[in-house]
DNA sequence: AGCACGCCGACT
DNA sequence: GTCGGCGTGCTC
């Protein structure tokens, strides 16, 4: 009787999305276990492919018609995805309609995704020349799209003949960092006689030779060179020698370089006690109850969650921590590792592969108890959950813009479910989703209405830009707000200056025809770069020099447009020749660790001024800050969203939060071409209730989430014609299916019609409940695989951020 | 995805 | 006449 194995394979198409069945070689009956990744042979050429086993059946019956392949390795000693994993892959796959491998992969650090590799190799019967030719004196030569195209097709004719053999290689890329630990390996007295013995001449070795006298203990091999100042080859000698012995010891790759002060839980408040009664309660009684956690900034949700974690802790659980990717400081990080030091696990997007492999393998083996981490930070594989926190819930980049395209809120509250512990979802200002849960008891809120210490909210003046341009030139800066940065500079206080990151771009046109430079692949100006000098395409990264003749008419008169954050630095150190500027955009912050360094240069008072994108808004707290100016608040009004007034305050709150935490009162001025928008007036005020009310009704009468449920489909093409007519096609076959109560928006051209020369089209289906809308959309996915040769491409994303 | 099978044009 | 172009279908 054989055994079977269910395996997913490493296939990401809509046919293979399934289990297959193999036998399992006697060698690993016993041994092999749902979640171990396997090598499996695939297809016609039986090419190795990886695998995750899905289920084993120990008494299965086969099926006579059907022979079975045999797994042929298994990759993992112990399983790598646990029960919990495997089935939230599951549920992923169904609600995000992504493929099972991928989200299996999605969950698991990069590191472990398999390599392929394709290897020829000679038979007896190939010609000599042939041989000699092709490999040369290698045995084997390492097939992939390197090779020229002849040389392809003269390997395809000679393995049809069977002149040559093809291997398949899997491999695992993850790498597991090793050390050399030095211990010596005679007594003293020994060691002392090889000292005599050695010539004068030997000055290395006589060095190592004290140190291994004087030093018992085993001590690393990088160590010991740079505190010798000896060379790998000084050692090796006394390896032979047999003066010490140097033995490999798996270590950890430490992403921390800096070493955390200690903290203690801080007294709280009257509300923050309650919130962290509420929540512990839930972790006592395993109670998967989800929180919202309401408070605004300052008014201490962090020691909430650490508290609240830190009763998970003394229960013997973990605890995870959401934070959006931009606001994961190591001000962040080093709150949470204060309080729970070595047993707190980072994730995060500024980590190698090989530090986040590391991260994630401490995590695995339950050696940290805490996990603080971004979007995929959600997959940590813990074991023993007793809280889960979701700090800034509202923020947008907790949904994944590529497949699998889900919500780490989603996933979080599936986790909670799963572990039975309660899920916080922290904001100032709630998405109105999970604030309209609340409202109807599925949630539980918890508020924090005042700041710690009560101080007072910052004075917000609102400057209306109309206004300002008809008395003066034409500026990024008001009056007002100029005159408040002089204030500043004069007091020695600092200031935040935001500028919206939509709509800043900095394009060219031509004064005599009014021509832009367009991107040759995607329907978007060009934007300019003042730092590399050349023009780039903000979507497909296409680069070109700036124009000085215009491409259209020829003419000379070549003009700058638009607002970029190099240009209002620009401005700035024209107005305010003594301010000290730090600038903070995509070009300043590309390289690793820029962005860390250059808040720290701003902590340590080495600027007066930080200018920057959204990226400023977000976790910050420089007790000095007691001026937030916002340069054009209204830039996502514009945009044909539902969720733009939305944004635009939650936004507005947050930045306005950072000035005057300390004893220093702050001073907000958001410079608004719109200052009348309630997402405006209501943000002056930092009144989300009024503002959660007033957008309820727009949603509802607009029949918008959270009163509809939404999917969003995108068609995409290289040619416009095949993108629109699928969409066409989609939208009749929907229409059989869907209740009359689903409405349907478009198809509509993307917002920006074609990127990196694909045409986008796009529709939303907005209902309440269709029974039979899953089935349909798996079914035009599958049908969508078919016509993928052709260059089309479907993608689904259930719960959309933005309709555009 | 990747590989094999199968049917039509320009070459030894 | 065949070699090889890439259209179609399948992978336990």
């Amino acid at each position: 009787m054989t055994q079977i194995a269910e395996v997913i394979v490493d296939v990401p198409t809509m046919q293979t999305n399934t289990p297959y069945s193999y036998e399992i070689p006697s060698a690993l009956v016993d041994q092999l276990q749902p979640g171990m990744r396997v090598v499996v042979p695939f297809g016609n050429g039986s090419r190795k492919v990886q695998g995750f086993v899905w289920q084993v059946k120990p008494d299965a019956k086969p099926d006579p018609d059907v022979i079975l392949k045999a797994i042929d390795t298994v990759m993992d000693p112990a399983p790598i995805v646990n029960a919990e994993l495997m089935q939230l892959s599951d549920w992923l796959a169904h609600t995000t309609y992504a493929f099972t491998i991928t989200c299996l992969q999605t969950m698991l650090p990069n590191a472990l995704k398999a390599k392929y590799q394709k290897w020829a190799r000679p038979t007896e019967q190939l010609a000599n020349d042939i041989r000699q030719q092709l490999f040369g004196n290698q045995p084997e030569l390492l097939w992939d799209d390197s090779l020229p195209t002849d040389t392809v097709k003269q390997l395809l004719a000679l393995n049809r003949q069977h002149l040559i053999t093809v291997r398949y290689e899997v491999r695992n890329q993850s790498k597991v960092k090793k050390v050399m630990m030095i211990k010596p390996a005679m007594n003293v007295a020994e060691l002392t006689a090889a000292r005599s013995s050695l010539r004068k001449t030997a000055v290395k070795q006589a060095t190592l030779l004290d140190y291994l006298i004087a030093h018992r203990d085993t001590i690393s091999q990088p160590d010991l060179e740079h505190q010798l100042k000896l060379s790998s080859s000084s050692l090796k000698t006394g390896e032979v020698n047999g003066w010490l012995t140097r033995k490999a010891v798996e270590v950890y790759r430490d992403p921390f370089q800096t070493a955390v002060v200690k903290t203690k839980p801080l007294k709280l408040n009257p509300d923050q006690d309650k919130a962290v009664s509420a929540i512990c309660s839930a972790t006592d009684h395993e109670q998967s109850e989800t929180f919202l956690l309401e408070g605004v900034t300052g008014s201490g949700k962090t020691e909430v969650y650490l508290q609240a974690m830190a009763n998970a802790l003394s229960q013997g659980k973990q605890a995870l921590m959401l934070v959006p990717e931009i606001s994961l400081t190591p001000q962040i990080v080093g709150r949470v590792r204060g309080r729970f030091g070595k047993q707190v696990a980072v994730l995060h997007s500024g980590l190698s592969s090989g530090e986040r492999f590391d991260e994630w393998r401490r995590i695995q083996r339950g050696e940290a108890q805490v996990v603080v981490g971004a979007r995929s930070a959600v997959f940590a594989p813990l074991t023993h959950l007793g809280v889960i926190i979701v700090d800034e819930e509202h923020e947008g980049s907790y949904k994944q813009e590529d497949n699998p395209r889900y919500h780490a809120r989603d996933v979080a509250l599936w986790r909670g479910r799963y572990h039975h512990c309660p899920v916080v979802l922290g904001s100032a200002t709630p998405s109105l989703e999970s604030r309209a849960r609340a409202e109807k008891n599925v949630y539980t809120r918890l508020l924090l209405p005042n700041r710690v210490n009560h101080q007072a909210l910052p004075q917000v003046t609102i400057v209306d830009m109309t206004e300002e341009l008809r008395h003066h030139k034409e500026s990024n800066f008001s009056s007002g707000l100029l005159q408040a940065l002089q204030t500043r500079l004069a007091r020695g206080e600092q200031s935040l200056l935001m500028l919206n990151r939509r709509g800043y771009s900095s394009f060219v046109m031509c004064r005599d025809c009014g021509f832009v430079l367009q991107c040759p692949n995607c329907d978007i100006s060009l934007t300019l770069h003042m730092d590399t000098k050349t023009m780039k395409c903000h979507y497909c990264g296409h680069e070109e020099p700036i124009p000085h003749v215009c491409p259209n008419c020829h003419g000379r008169h070549i003009r700058y447009y638009g607002t970029g954050t190099q240009k209002v630095e620009q401005e700035l150190t024209e107005l305010l020749p003594t301010a000290r500027v730090i600038r903070m955009d995509v070009d300043t912050t590309r390289r690793k660790g820029a962005h860390e360094r250059l808040l720290k240069r701003f902590g340590d008072h080495q600027a007066d001024i930080l200018l920057g994108t959204q990226m400023i808004a977000k976790g910050l707290d420089f007790p000095d800050v007691t001026l937030v100016g916002v340069l054009n608040a209204d830039t996502a009004l514009g945009l044909p969203d539902f969720r733009a007034s939305e944004r635009t305050f939650q936004l507005l709150t947050q930045v306005s939060g950072r000035a005057g935490r300390a004893s220093k009162p702050g001073q907000v001025f958001i410079q608004t071409y719109n200052p009348d928008h309630y997402a405006i007036q209501l943000a002056k005020t930092q009144n989300y209730e009024q503002f959660f009310g007033r957008e309820m009704q727009l949603r509802h009468r607009g029949n918008y989430p959270p009163y509809y449920f939404a999917v969003k489909l995108t068609a995409s093409d290289v040619e416009e014609r095949k993108a629109a007519e699928a969409m066409v096609k989609i939208v009749r076959q929907l229409k059989t299916v869907l209740s009359p109560q689903a409405i349907i928006l478009g198809p509509t051209p993307g917002a920006i019609a074609r990127v990196n020369k694909r045409y986008y089209y796009q529709l939303v289906i907005k209902y309440k409940r269709e029974s039979q809308l899953d089935s349909a959309l798996f079914k035009i996915l599958g049908q969508a695989q078919k016509q993928s040769r052709g260059g089309l491409q479907i993608a689904i994303d259930r719960n959309p951020m933005s309709f555009m």
